[in-house]
DNA sequence: TTTTATTCATAGTGATCACTATAAAATTAT
DNA sequence: ATAATTTTATAGTGATCACTATGAATAAAA
């Protein structure tokens, strides 16, 4: 009858570091310096962890930056989606989204632009399981939207053309947009009219 | 009355290759493997000029991407502003935009995405150089289509609302979205969707 | 022909890279 | 206590990094 312990009082050393802390920690060395000019130097020294105990706990550099990815998806890149799955009607909820995205993509205590947008995107094009990712991550991000658009329109409150998917599209691809303007250095107040015009256009107001 | 001579004649041996060809190599591999994972010696095989010839010829390693930067700006990154301009009237002056800068991002044997908006803008946060030209090429492409748009304002042929700066940079802020998207591994097809869907809502057609 | 200037190819430089061998330290199980 | 197990810190490993010293090669100038 029993269940599987809570705690099974693992034997030898207990390790030092938390692992989501660690982990957050290379979320931000990868977002602020890129994959490629992240060394594993870098990493240790700011996780707090040796080389020997970074390699047993998280595999390898390679095998670190995608389990650093994973941990962003779900601590900050879910912030967007959130917002707008919480607003009561589309326009707020469209405009949550474009609101957060730019909170998160210009936080002064953290790296300028988006993980997954400006950091792993440049490596897709030669890591077929960073593009996967990013792959299931953009579909579901567009299959979120696109469900609450539809409703919209099969409730009469929004025009059909352009599809749900279409524009669901569209709403994602301002994101990117913004993201890469945060990267290039552009202020908060300027992102923030930008998107205001995106949603202007993707959903007048009502007056 | 001496002019200043066409070809002054320079004595020593005669580099084997040409500067502009050369940096198009260059051009390509950063493109491709992005600045800090690009290695001298991926450049000096990819380019056919040995190490010396090479610092020689460029400087050092960041000199050569500023210079392929420079290059990439003036042999493909000039190519979507062209058609802009080259277009008769502005809803097809913005669509050759969105189009060209497509099929930079997606063309075959090139690499995807674009060597300002997928490269150099994931430097920006980290090297003060980089943001500056890609601040001033943002800069200028934002002038010249706010130029035209303002010019449509003008002449009664597109509403004020909203601004023309404004409006430029949304445009603009598209093709970034689109480029992102091209280097995630979106196909040419849903690209072309996607801003044909954008330039519906910024400049809707006359029917 | 000799001198001067410039580029070339070869073969390296020390530094840093991702990664690991080793053994002491810290815990639970016996 | 002793054994077993896991993590720790130290100190490296060969490989690759950006970059260069050296001298032969090739041109114009003297």
């Amino acid at each position: 009858m029993n269940k599987i312990s809570a705690e099974p009082k693992r034997r030898g050393r207990p390790r030092a570091f938390d692992r989501d802390e660690a982990l957050d920690r290379a979320v931000e060395v990868f977002w602020a310096k890129g994959y490629g000019p992240t060394s594993v130097e870098d990493l240790t020294s700011e996780m707090g962890v040796s080389p020997p105990s970074l390699y047993a706990a998280f595999g390898n550099k390679h095998d670190l930056f995608m389990q650093a990815l994973d941990r962003y998806a779900e601590t900050i890149g879910i912030l967007p989606g959130k917002a707008f799955s919480e607003a009561t009607d589309l326009r707020g909820a469209i405009q949550a989204l474009f609101q957060t995205t730019i909170k998160c993509a210009t936080t002064a205590k953290r790296p300028r632009g988006c993980l997954l947008v400006s950091v792993a995107s440049e490596m897709a094009t030669r890591d077929n399981e960073v593009r996967n990712k990013l792959s299931k991550g953009y579909a579901s991000r567009v299959a979120a939207i696109s469900e609450r658009v539809n409703a919209e329109q099969v409730a009469g409150r929004l025009a059909r053309h352009p599809s749900a998917e279409k524009l669901a599209k569209m709403i994602v691809s301002v994101t990117h947009g913004l993201v890469a303007r945060a990267r290039m250095g552009a202020s908060r107040n300027e992102l923030l009219e930008l998107a205001d015009g995106f949603l202007d256009m993707l959903v007048p107001a009502s007056d």
